[in-house]
DNA sequence: AAAACCAATATGGTTAACCAATTTAAATAA
DNA sequence: TTATTTAAATTGGTTAACCATATTGGTTTT
């Protein structure tokens, strides 16, 4: 529980000490861009930390794009210059949970943009998974039940069907974040739900039928009463 | 070099692969939000692999928000239905890298709302170091060397101005991979590079005027070449 | 002197053993 | 029978040992 939290952190806070740390070293040793870095070993020695953390520090790292490890040879600086390189260290320590309104801004600035894409590129099979979602959705509703996850799902689909995999990728990071604090805020009621069942045909429809002007403004609408909550909170 | 690619789609391959058997794991003992999954020992020897697979694996679906891990007591399935968490499964089994076009296009899309949002939201602080990177690219390309990196960290510091913490994470993740694309395709020659230095000053100065449409449109001149470039690829 | 070869070393990746804490259930007391 | 205590088993996390291979330095051969 509070304790669990606690650790959590804890383990955010040491990882993001040999990040700095790692840091620290690249800029002492003025390490380029190819340039070897010291083995994991070595490092976690120098550290006073479990070579495990130092592996984790290095995957986060290597997944944002500033490390490249190669197996049996080495952990090498990107190519990505010091400037780049101690701009992004500096960002990735800072990183912070998002919060609640800056998700929801996000999720419809990305949206708004992302029905366009897909009513200009659908194909058939993304009206088909779309069809899908959308009934699935209706049906929870009307079974008076809760359908945050089918709402998000469909949403989901959209962003599918935008043929943009990089906007899918980001969809689907930010989408849990948002169902837990959606059910956290209880934003979704019965009737909003049951509203949404018909703006969520409109969307469809204005995608069918390529109509990259109404899908926008059908989404906006969709959005209009998560806006002011967002802007209210 | 080669085979450092292969195995390292090998190795997606079987976390894929353990992502998939966990997801028909939970679709046949029907397991609900809240429910506990077998422990990773009991996993992994079901499955056939190492307990170090199953708990990547398991980080992963973490990572997207499937699962929580609590320790010393299990992982659990998140508070997601089963019927967001097939849908996401699926998204995630078929994520792929993205491509260059989806990139940029995802980009210019948050930016032009991004510099609106810092245009209105920024702070003194948040000039400061706009200013920073924008004294450091011009100086690197009238030293006429590679700016590219120094013209990612001014945009990344319009992003953090915005005051959207969930923008500036996004933009986090997608800039490593934007900076290899440009630097694959060539896509920054001297001259675009001189222009930029006009143009990132008009973005900066219609940021401190806190003139958000000018700032949208100064970044849209900016961002037109680029524009171009990615749809005629 | 230069090139080719080989063994020793160093490296990231993998597997197995270990730990602290939590959960479970059995034993005991009421 | 029920409530309480306690000990054993289970769990995710951590640490250490192990593996296959790329690299390196020296040796031999041409």
């Amino acid at each position: 529980m509070k304790l669990e939290i606690l650790t959590r952190s804890e383990n955010q806070e040491i990882q993001n000490g040999i990040i700095a740390k790692i840091r620290d070293l690249m800029n002492y040793k003025n390490l380029e861009p190819g340039d070897k870095l010291p083995s994991e070993r070595m490092l976690s020695d120098k550290f006073g930390v479990s070579r495990n953390h130092v592996r984790e520090a290095i995957q986060k790292l290597e997944f944002y794009g500033l490390l490249v490890s190669k197996p049996q040879s080495g952990t090498f600086v990107a190519d990505i210059g010091q400037v780049a390189m101690n701009g992004m260290m500096k960002d990735i320590l800072r990183l912070e949970e998002p919060d609640f309104k800056s998700l929801v801004e996000t999720r419809i600035l990305l949206e708004l943009k992302t029905v366009k894409l897909a009513a200009k590129r659908r194909t058939e099979k993304d009206l088909e998974q779309m069809k899908i979602a959308l009934d699935a959705y209706s049906e929870k509703v009307n079974n008076g039940e809760d359908a945050v996850q089918e709402d998000l799902l469909f949403h989901l689909a959209i962003s599918k069907a935008s043929g943009n995999s990089t906007i899918n990728t980001l969809m689907l990071i930010i989408t849990p974040e948002i169902i837990t604090k959606f059910e956290e805020h209880h934003v979704c009621d019965k009737g909003l739900a049951f509203r949404g069942i018909q703006e969520h045909q409109d969307i469809y429809d204005a995608i069918k039928a390529q109509n990259t002007k109404l899908a926008k403004d059908k989404m906006k609408v969709h959005f209009k009463t998560l806006y002011q909550y967002c802007y209210n909170i």
